[in-house]
DNA sequence: ATAAATTGTGGGAACGTTCCCTTAGAATAT
DNA sequence: ATATTCTAAGGGAACGTTCCCACAATTTAT
């Protein structure tokens, strides 16, 4: 009646339990005869190995733990294309477990992900504390996306979000733009390096002058509320660089709304080129992080610290890709 | 150096390991006492008790698995929503797995939560045999979103279709429209409800002579030539209910393209109620499924089998809601 | 006052694997 | 022909829990 074990595969196939275990593990010391007949007993008995008591002995799960913050993001879920594409040649299966975009059940997570005793973990979310990290990464590698939280062992990979941002002023100066602002978030008008790269880029080409920042948030709102105070103080603006796709849209409803032609009168550029950026009648011009590769770079170096653990920790940086599309054009 | 064990904690708290286990399990017949002692050396120790023994002994993992076809799918994510809440309050922890798009690798994905000994499944996806479904089955209560399957002692929640497509026609009836078409999956012109749902009230109101379908695919291509087509033969048209929202996009391409005013001329509607249709510009009149309550739903049913895994086969259809956006108006 | 039930505790087996150690027999070297 | 190495295989301990059973100490019933 109940599942089949090791022992039973081995009294059908008429060898020791040993032997079976051999042959699931792949270990070359066996004879062809043996390893056809346990195949066979394990076909036979419809099989499955009991992954606890796998775990229990051998102290690893076959299982990477992969803590989202929220399953909404679509950054994250590009990351996991990429952690699929990796793992899917290997060994490894990723788990995921939310965090519910709550600090406490993203500790929750963590700790339910050590308990699973996943091989390793990477986190893509924000928020949990700087010690609950440590504490888990001292268990387990890990690695961190979006962020460098600068603790020992612990990998992180990031995206060149200066390069990224001098990517769209570039793109808007040789358009033949000169008077771009910026809709940064409401938190940080300096200091990010999207800021930074927006910043350092327009001084280098002689707009300094022109620098312009206006908070906004990364929301719909924050961009039709940001736009419309930009243009109230600033009649020559051609150009706004919105610091997401999202406060990008709320520039375009907005420009809608005081009859002004995209991109004829205005050019608008995004960061993250979600779904609906991609839409026909939408077609942001934008910046792709490519989630996908950072999930992939991610994975590489996580299984790199599965195999040697004690090494220095890496921080890695992925370029991002200018996506244009028909938001953008020099100005009259 | 190791992490510490149940007896650790034990010889730590001057008590035996059976106490321990009674302490961890919150069994009734254990003095104050010792479980306060326990509770100190646990602490002490910051000892987590290793879930690979603990489940090998107790055949139970606390952890009810979800296997997804794809984590793009803006379905699945307010499903997943619905679990979080569900699980939040219990003993169980969802953990996910993705099914790559692929029949081959949801398989996998599937015996690979068996081997994790979840305790149930939860299947948003439409790929994986009927015998592969069984077979898990027969291992591990299930719940199936989305479709029924017909098997024994295994529930399913799905949407009333049916009942979501007579909710859009109703309206735009209401609104004064007589001529309604419909773009349709190309695989099913006929058969599924939500088709038989936009025959069944368009016919019950003295339209019959008015029902038309065109395929159009569920994407924005579709929807696009799909409406092209329909105006062609069909001067009357004032409404079209595009089978998702994905398909209304492409109408909407098609409107603006052939100078038709949104919703002055053609009213539109889709069904899921996907982000890009909350957009203030967008603002597309569609159907909420309201995946959250279905992932609700289908986490109570599952804690249900869980207790009492011979009950006989369940199927719960949930009731989607109309969202009236500003695509849809009285017709000139 | 004695018998019976109840309560809290400890010891040991079991769960299903992996891994180390031993050994029989074959192959190779002396 | 004998000694040595190699190969394939088996036996048993270990992993860290839970759970069953036994038992002592206490409480309750007779």
């Amino acid at each position: 009646m109940s599942a089949p074990t090791i022992l039973d595969v081995a009294a059908r196939a008429g060898v020791s339990k040993s032997s079976v275990s051999r042959v699931l593990l792949d270990s070359p010391s066996v004879s062809d005869a043996t390893r056809q007949a346990v195949h066979q007993a394990i076909a036979d008995l419809d099989f499955r190995p009991n992954l606890a008591a796998r775990t229990l002995v051998s102290r690893r799960s076959g299982a990477i733990g992969v803590l989202v913050t929220d399953f909404h993001n679509p950054f994250f879920q590009d990351v996991l294309d990429g952690i699929d594409e990796i793992t899917g040649l290997g060994k490894y299966t990723p788990i995921v477990v939310s965090g519910k975009r709550m600090q406490k059940s993203e500790e929750g997570a963590l700790h339910r992900l050590l308990e699973l005793q996943v091989d390793g973990i990477i986190c893509v979310t924000a928020t949990p504390q700087q010690h609950a990290l440590q504490a888990a990464a001292r268990i387990t590698p890990m690695v961190i996306l979006t962020r460098t939280p600068e603790l020992p062992y612990v990998d992180s990979v990031v995206n060149d979000d200066f390069y990224g941002a001098r990517l769209v002023v570039q793109h808007l100066l040789e358009l033949g733009h000169q008077h771009i602002a910026m809709i940064a978030d409401d938190q940080e008008l300096a200091g990010t390096d999207r800021i930074k790269g927006y910043q350092q880029t327009m001084k280098e080409n002689g707009f300094e002058q022109n620098i312009q920042i206006t908070p906004g948030g990364f929301t719909e709102t924050g961009g039709y509320t940001g736009v419309k105070r930009l243009l109230q103080t600033n009649a020559n603006l051609t150009a706004i660089f919105a610091a997401n796709d999202l406060s990008a849209l709320g520039v375009l409803n907005a420009a809608v709304e005081l009859g002004l032609d995209v991109p004829n009168d205005l050019s608008v550029v995004g960061y993250d080129n979600i779904f609906a950026s991609t839409l026909k009648h939408i077609n942001l011009t934008t910046i792709d992080q490519r989630a996908k590769i950072i999930g992939e770079t991610a994975t590489k170096v996580l299984l790199e610290r599965i195999e040697n653990p004690r090494r220095a920790a890496q921080r890695i940086v992925t370029t991002p890709v200018l996506i244009t599309r028909s938001t953008t054009r020099r100005p009259r």
